[in-house]
DNA sequence: TCGATTGTTCGATTACAATCGAACTATTAA
DNA sequence: TTAATAGTTCGATTGTAATCGAACAATCGA
């Protein structure tokens, strides 16, 4: 389980990144680590099978959007805000504006 | 042909809208109706077989992203912009304002 | 009303993605 | 070094999406 890849945020495309957030499981991890700042996978698994998420953290960690890192036993998120930022500028702002159900 | 079908903003989700962008070649579609205001579908279609196209474009129209209406024969489109901007402030800015490709 | 043009729909194929149990790996604490 | 905890990887299954040829539908001009 050692060294967790994170690519950098240059090497990562816009499909990419709409993709990884296209999903509303991973879109609301997303949220979730905004407001909250960390958390670990599994109190963001929201029930759901621990294999299930570890696909999902893997998708949102190649679209460059979570950063983990562990922290003992357990894995530590956190979106990589001021990179995406960066590199998409107000992607991540106008995402995490939406309101979140059709209305 | 008649009555192309398009959904109230209102019932398009974000992931709906993230999905639709998430392909290389609706994104690109989309990029091109900013630009250039206008086009028919034959004019965006990159040499690609016009089934294939007529499929992405259903997928923009059901995303909320593009209003199709008919011009004689032809199909013309353009991006919901006011719509998208007013449902989802700033999204379609972001998306159209980032560079298109890893760097 | 016959062609020509432009898209859509249908159906089949192929590829990719989500899901989840089971086995495995890593880390910590006892 | 053993047990407990937290995630990952593997493999199988299921579902969904992309692709594209062929047939169909709609519009317009001759």
């Amino acid at each position: 389980m050692r060294a967790i890849p994170h690519p950098a945020l240059k090497d990562v495309t816009l499909t990419q990144v709409l993709y990884a957030l296209s999903d509303p499981v991973r879109l609301g991890v997303v949220r979730q680590l905004s407001s909250e700042g960390q958390a670990t996978c599994s109190a963001l698994d929201g029930g759901r099978p621990k294999s299930s998420m570890s696909h999902h953290f893997k998708v949102l960690r190649e679209g460059g959007l979570v950063f983990t890192r562990t922290d003992g036993p357990a894995h530590l998120n956190e979106l990589r805000r001021e990179e995406m930022d960066e590199r998409f500028p107000g992607l991540l702002d106008a995402v995490l504006a939406a309101s979140v159900e059709p209305d």
